[in-house]
DNA sequence: GGGATTGATCTTGTATACCATATGCCGCAC
DNA sequence: GTGCGGCATATGGTATACAAGATCAATCCC
């Protein structure tokens, strides 16, 4: 079978596996709400639609079941798992937790003469995009000023510990978050400057209270449109 | 091509899929050192080692390198992970963090009426073991204090995520770990004691002691017999 | 003699066809 | 209305074939 060209197109001709392009394309999909909770995921319905065989499908599936985005039934096929507050409750005590870690690392390792230049840019362009009153790339600055703190504290298990949160992030609340973007951009001012200062205690408070903050506001709207769970 | 009833026996006839069986097995051997880090695995051999076709080590061997055992290196095949002194210091600031919070959550739970028995049975258990002086023994019941603090935290994204940190370790450590497992069990005592009071902060307070303890004991020891990384 | 090139070989990546078996549903008998 | 049996369907798994990237050694040219 050739690699599909026409509607299929979603996957393109990246040179990773098709199974991991499969697998990024479902998980967007999942994330942005285009398949919603509940839907039943077939093998061979998708193998078709991506114009690919079952292999790569049966690689992509259970690496999506491990993350935590569809709950596989045996013989019967996988279902997008549907959201609930207490996973909204976990997920912010997690990040809680790890994002502290992060800043804490991070501006340890400021404090053993890191380079902070990646991250000083990372916030210049939340500034200037603040300037612009470009509300989309302050969102995405916001998120690589995030990338920039986890990288600094150069640890690949921690990292690779928060990526599922990542995703889970954007399933709950797509790109943009529920909250105000330049409020976001504030508090990680004050976040930004205590990294790069090396300043290991303070970076830690101010990274729990972005999180709790977040929680605080975050939590009830969640509530309104989620299940309990 | 049948079940394999010989040699390759290790994968049982559980009703669980070839390839979780395959990825539990295979696992098991990394940890417990069978198979040395540098190993290269090749799926057509362990097809063959395991009496199955490739497709279940194809589902296998992506969930081993997700969870950090492996490294992939395309059309070449797969490498056993070589630890690090820097693996050991990342598991245990994470490591640090999350069981912090799995202490305070299971804590908290308690203060709102969760039930101790489970707890406090695996609790007996390692004192019963260390009455008998079966040094085997102590080491699973602490084991097994471990797993019910985070079953009792009841939290499935926190649980999840200390989960690759239990793999590695055993992988560090194997099943007993450097460390005196009766002074495990006495640092245990304080801290189920702190959870079934319900003593949010104190419980946080003896998990992070419990594992910078672990860090400041094992790590020069891991330090001696590992590459820096 | 040395370095670039080519080709053999190994391994994964993928497709295809087929069989086995568990699950759920539907309809029939009672 | 209820229980049972069979059928449709989906995954779980096997076998096989072929394509293509990676490696390495032999070879060829200068």
């Amino acid at each position: 079978m050739s690699r599909s060209v026409g509607a299929a197109d979603a996957i393109g001709r990246a040179d990773r596996s098709l199974a991991a392009q499969i697998y990024d394309e479902l998980r967007r999909r999942i994330i942005e709400g285009e398949i919603p909770a509940g839907t039943w995921l077939r093998e061979r319905e998708l193998a078709e639609e991506f114009s690919v065989s079952r292999i790569p499908l049966r690689e992509a599936l259970p690496q999506l079941e491990a993350e935590g985005f569809i709950v596989t039934h045996p013989r019967r096929g996988a279902v997008v798992r549907e959201l609930t507050v207490r996973d909204a409750t976990e997920y912010f005590d997690v990040k809680s937790s790890l994002e502290v870690l992060a800043a804490r690392s991070a501006a340890s390792r400021v404090r053993a003469g890191a380079d902070t230049a990646r991250l000083g840019g990372a916030w210049a362009a939340a500034q200037a995009a603040m300037a612009a009153g470009d509300d989309r790339a302050i969102a995405e600055a916001n998120a690589r000023v995030h990338d920039e703190i986890v990288e600094l504290a150069d640890n690949r298990l921690l990292a690779s510990s928060l990526r599922p949160l990542h995703g889970l992030q954007r399933w709950f609340f797509g790109v943009t978050s529920d909250r105000d973007q330049t409020a976001l951009a504030q508090e990680h001012a004050a976040l930004v400057a205590a990294i790069c200062d090396g300043d290991v205690e303070y970076a830690g408070s101010l990274a729990y209270a972005h999180i709790e903050k977040s929680r605080r506001e975050s939590l009830p709207l969640l509530a309104e449109r989620l299940p309990a769970g």
